[in-house]
RNA sequence: GGACAGGUGGCUGAGCGGUCAAAAGCAGCAGGCUGUAAACCUGCCGGCCCUUGCGGUCUACGGAGGUUCGAAUCCUCCCCUGUCCA
């Protein structure tokens, strides 16, 4: 097959689980490990494209419940798949909407065949199912798709786990069954370039041959119980995917479970494929994934927090609408050296958010990303340089 | 000069005898946000005190008096603002 996706471990940390790794896809290589930034609908929110490149960004994150509601995947396809439609040339990856049956709770409602959907924008009824969320992202057409799983709400009992462990490994062998399918008839090529003319009107629509074979990974669920993300680790490494995921942490329990679970169902998974803590985290986060062999991040937190007016520095987390920052004429970071911190003030970017300028979120937005890409990449550095553990310690200890 | 209307907490603005330290909105202050129903949501928002409570106390609804057990609410006078008429 076409597929040029390829997983390469490029250097193992000799004290952690840390590894450093490079993601090769139809859109260019990955540096891992990796945090991709959250474009829920074709966007990250406040970002044009060209500052995300700016920033270094190498892949984002995309999701098929809110493009199937808005435009539509049919839409997304015709204007050249997500790469073409947002003028994203790099990778993406998109989610299967997994998170929506827990995070819109009270609009959807799991059967064993899928999701029925409530859809939050004008309550029209969906469903969901798995072969549905492949065929959505195959039209949508990222580098990288997630099976549909179903993500449970913290706390939750021993059986309603299980019951989602079970549910999210028959749905992944669904998916999965669809997703040969799929490629068996011939779906997807390298081009994803979309013929417009002078008005920049697209002329063919693409066809579905014309996108890239994205490559499918698979969920591990299991909340905070090791013997079944055991179970379902199992069930989904027997399955087969390119890629593997740690889903439904970071959703209200204790760091110390998170981190343990990480720990253990990380080990469960095989060397040669990346792993993907799906929706974490803090950057702190961040660091303790990658020791216990996390590839790949993503979370909302910088983008959203920064809407929100509370930015991360290399001091911890700054809520820059205080009114102690009035007068403060310090960057948001002294330490930072991106755009935003070379060039605008603390009291500046308060006096944004405070009037409500749109410019605030999208400083603080820039200046966040920049903040976790730069994590990253100095993790990254570390694992490379072989000073991981020197640096895990250190940013442990607080410096 | 006359006739109306009105003066309420930082602002706008309800209340029109007790349950009013006074609705609501705004502003302000603080907190939360982890595969985005989020440029959103929550809490606080006169002072002081404490055993933090449908708690105590003081000061407050232009000013001064008065009626009443009780007044932001009723009466009298005064001051101020707006509109209209001279």
């Amino acid at each position: 097959m076409q597929n040029e996706f390829r997983f390469e471990v490029v250097s193992h940390d000799a004290g952690t689980h840390a590894r450093a790794g490079l993601l090769h896809t139809a859109h260019g290589t990955i540096e891992t490990p990796c945090f991709m930034p959250v474009g829920t609908a074709a966007t990250v929110k406040g970002m044009a494209q060209d500052q995300l490149e700016q920033l270094g960004v190498q892949i984002l994150l995309a999701n098929t419940y809110h493009l199937f509601l808005r435009p539509g995947h049919e839409v997304v396809r015709q204007m050249g798949g997500l790469h073409g439609f947002m003028s994203w040339p790099h990778p993406i990856l998109t989610d299967s909407g997994g998170y929506q049956v827990m995070s819109l709770k009270g609009l959807s409602r799991v059967t064993e065949d899928g999701v029925h959907f409530r859809s939050h924008l004008d309550g029209s009824p969906h469903f969901l199912t798995p072969e549905l969320a492949v065929d959505i992202q195959a039209a949508l057409g990222p580098d990288i798709m997630m099976t549909l799983d179903e993500c449970v709400q913290y706390p939750a009992s021993h059986e309603t786990l299980q019951r989602a462990v079970k549910l999210t490994g028959r749905w992944a062998r669904r998916a999965k069954a669809h997703y040969n399918k799929l490629r068996e008839s011939g779906v997807g090529s390298r081009e994803s370039r979309v013929e417009k003319n002078e008005d920049g009107e697209v002329l063919h629509p693409t066809p579905y041959s014309q996108l890239p074979t994205p490559s499918l990974f698979g969920i591990v669920q299991g909340g905070t119980d090791k013997a079944l993300r055991q179970v379902s680790a199992e069930e989904i490494l027997e399955i087969g995917f390119e890629g593997y995921a740690l889903g439904g942490l970071s959703v209200g329990e204790a760091k110390s479970e998170t981190y343990d679970v990480v720990e253990y169902t990380a080990a469960l998974l095989p060397q040669d494929r990346p792993r993907y803590l799906m929706g974490v985290g803090t950057p702190e986060d961040l660091l303790e994934g990658v020791a216990r062999g996390i590839d790949m991040f993503d979370c909302v937190m910088p983008t959203r927090n920064a809407r929100n007016g509370s930015v991360f520095t290399s001091e911890g987390k700054l809520v820059i609408k205080n009114a102690r920052y009035a007068r403060d004429g310090a960057p948001l970071d002294p330490a930072c050296e991106c755009l935003v911190c070379r060039r605008y003030t603390r009291a500046y970017i308060r006096h944004l958010f405070l009037a409500r300028e749109m410019l605030g979120g999208i400083l603080a937005t820039a200046h966040n990303l920049h903040f976790y890409l730069d994590t990253m990449r100095e993790i990254r550095h570390a694992i490379l340089s072989g000073g991981f553990e020197r640096h895990l310690s250190r940013v442990r200890a607080g410096q």
